[in-house]
RNA sequence: GGUGCCGUAGCCAAGUGGUAAGGCAGAGGUCUGCAAAACCUCUAUUCGGCGGUUCGAAUCCGCCCGGCACCUCCA
């Protein structure tokens, strides 16, 4: 296997091979927490959370760092309106970035700096720059860098020096610049900034920093003066990751980053979705509307990440379906009567190396999931001609299941609520008997709904077992009103929690 | 104006020189008392348009049309 990966800096495919392998240092850039992220914003989150557990799945021990901005323009202007100081403001909104993280099953990164707390590592640097002469101090007591100093600049994002400067809105620019094109390193504190503590000391005068210098400074502290892959959303291209580059890499005289990766915007009704726009979805609304991750993950695997995203409810209906599928799949395998089922090793195989192929080739989740799909159908058809499968079969398929499964995290959780099967078999035997002659009704206020639901499959199987139709269609029909669904197999009556598709 | 991405069925989408994966939706069928789940069959003579290269193009080249994004603090 061999993992190709489009670098935005060579703008071209490239072999991924780490600097220090196994080890694989991969930065990325985090919210800022001013307000709740939205889907956009996770989107790009969860593409870097699969490409990370795509390698550790190639075998790569990932060192990943994900940095929090807690001090910018709007975390400040947000505190203020608010009237808090800075830290009071971020420190609910990194919480519920968290949590929201956890619903989306994005696992935690190793670190989580906050600019806040690397201030002095950000001080050390600019003075360094201020020592090699690429920074200067302008009239207004800030300090820029001089991207004349720095002749590689405009590299990564292409953007012609000359054009830079007619850039649309270099007019608007408010500081004090010895060129338009330079930016700035840190700000000289603004009364604003002193009234909600967004202030510190440094040798070059009382500020804060701006914006891309959290990024050179913790990624440095933290990962060393090269990592291996530093990632971001598309719109980060440029002015935030070339300024990192310019200040890291004249600071060090080293490449900050060897792979640059950047994921397409999502987008709402054709446009990308922006507070600016009014058009936002966060993750916790999604999650009081009752979505599983796993719909969500459906719909950002279902196209490639450096392709803009189209988010609809029709799309995440069709993708909320189509997990329902894999778990189905994965509960029907995993509980697959002993006997049979000689193909499915084989199938196994085959869906681990179409979906490695398919990850291999830049992350290419659609086909990755194709490639589940694929490996659900055949083996579904495989248990419906065989009955079932003999458990180092089984045990095979479920295995490769779960290794591709753990990288995209498309499959909704196991439900906690009941999943029943009442049979006639020893055991189950006496309470068939005692609810033969029951007539089915709703729950009773209080009543334990898994024992009512219980109750009612044993009641439609004894009611089935006697050919009494109606009373086995009203134990169907009130456990259907109450949220499950009734499924007759030889074995006895399953009943299951209906697959969750809100709205539909 | 500059830079970049994209346009494949009702919808999403893979495929980047060898004759159109997969998913959702829809139709029919198998199974079922009826269902559900699962499986089977069908649903693009064609890949935004027009030219060109080639034995052969969705794939390469040119032009055109359309959409999106970035161009100093937006993932």
């Amino acid at each position: 296997m061999t993992l190709r990966l489009y670098n935005t800096l060579t703008h071209r495919l490239e072999e991924f091979v780490p600097l220090a392998p196994p080890r694989v240092t991969l930065y990325t850039c985090g919210p800022t927490v001013w307000n709740y992220a939205h889907i956009g914003n996770f989107r790009t989150f969860v593409f870097e959370d699969v490409l990370r557990r795509y390698l550790a799945y190639a075998g790569y021990a990932v060192e990943h760092v994900m940095n929090l901005t807690d001090v910018d323009d709007r975390t400040i202007g947000a505190a203020a309106r608010a009237g808090v100081r800075l830290a009071a403001h971020t420190a609910p909104f990194a919480d519920a970035f968290f949590e929201d993280c956890r619903y989306l099953r994005i696992a935690p990164a190793a670190q989580y700096p906050r600019a806040t707390r690397f201030v002095p590592q950000m001080v050390d640097l600019v003075q360094r720059l201020l020592d090699r002469g690429v920074a200067y101090r302008g009239d207004d007591g800030s300090v820029y860098f001089g991207i004349d100093k720095f002749p590689a600049y405009g590299r990564l994002s292409q953007v012609d020096r000359r054009e830079l400067k007619a850039g649309a809105r270099v007019s608007s620019d408010e500081y004090d610049k010895a060129d338009a094109r330079d930016f700035v390193l840190w700000k000289a504190a603004k009364p604003e900034d002193e009234a909600v503590g967004a202030a510190w000391d440094a040798p070059f005068g009382r500020g804060r920093p701006g914006w891309h210098l959290e990024c050179s400074a913790m990624a440095q502290a933290l990962l060393g003066e090269t990592m291996d892959i530093h990632a971001g959303g598309v719109d980060l291209i440029f002015p935030h990751h070339e300024d990192e580059i310019a200040q890291s890499e004249a600071a060090t005289g080293k490449p900050l980053a060897r792979f640059w990766l950047h994921a397409e915007f999502l987008q709402i009704a054709g446009t990308k979705m922006s507070k600016r726009y009014g058009n936002i979805v966060t993750a916790r609304d999604l999650r009081e509307d009752g979505w599983d991750a796993a719909a969500i993950r459906t719909l950002f695997c279902s196209t490639q990440y450096r392709k803009q995203l189209q988010f609809t409810d029709d799309a995440l209906r069709a993708a909320a379906t189509g997990a329902a599928r894999l778990a189905e799949f994965r509960a029907r395998l995993a509980s697959a009567p002993p006997g049979g089922g000689g193909g499915l090793p084989a199938l196994a195989r085959a869906l681990e190396a179409a979906f490695g192929a398919a990850m291999d080739d830049d992350l290419d989740a659609p086909r990755a999931l194709a490639a589940l799909m694929d490996f659900v159908r055949d083996a579904n058809r495989e248990l419906d001609q065989e009955g079932g499968a003999a458990p180092a079969s089984r045990d095979a398929a479920l295995a490769a299941f779960d290794r591709v499964a753990e990288v995209l995290q498309v499959v909704p959780a196991p439900s906690a609520a009941v999943s029943i099967t009442a049979t006639s078999a020893p055991g189950a035997g006496s309470g068939a008997a005692a609810v033969a002659g029951e007539d089915p009704v709703p729950p009773a206020a209080g009543e334990d709904v898994a024992a009512w639901a219980e109750r009612l499959a044993r009641i439609r199987f004894a009611a089935r077992g006697r050919k009494d139709w109606p009373r086995a269609d009203r134990a169907r029909t009130l456990l259907q009103e109450h949220g499950f669904e009734v499924r007759d197999t030889k074995e006895g009556v399953q009943v299951v929690p209906r697959r969750q598709v809100p709205g539909a």
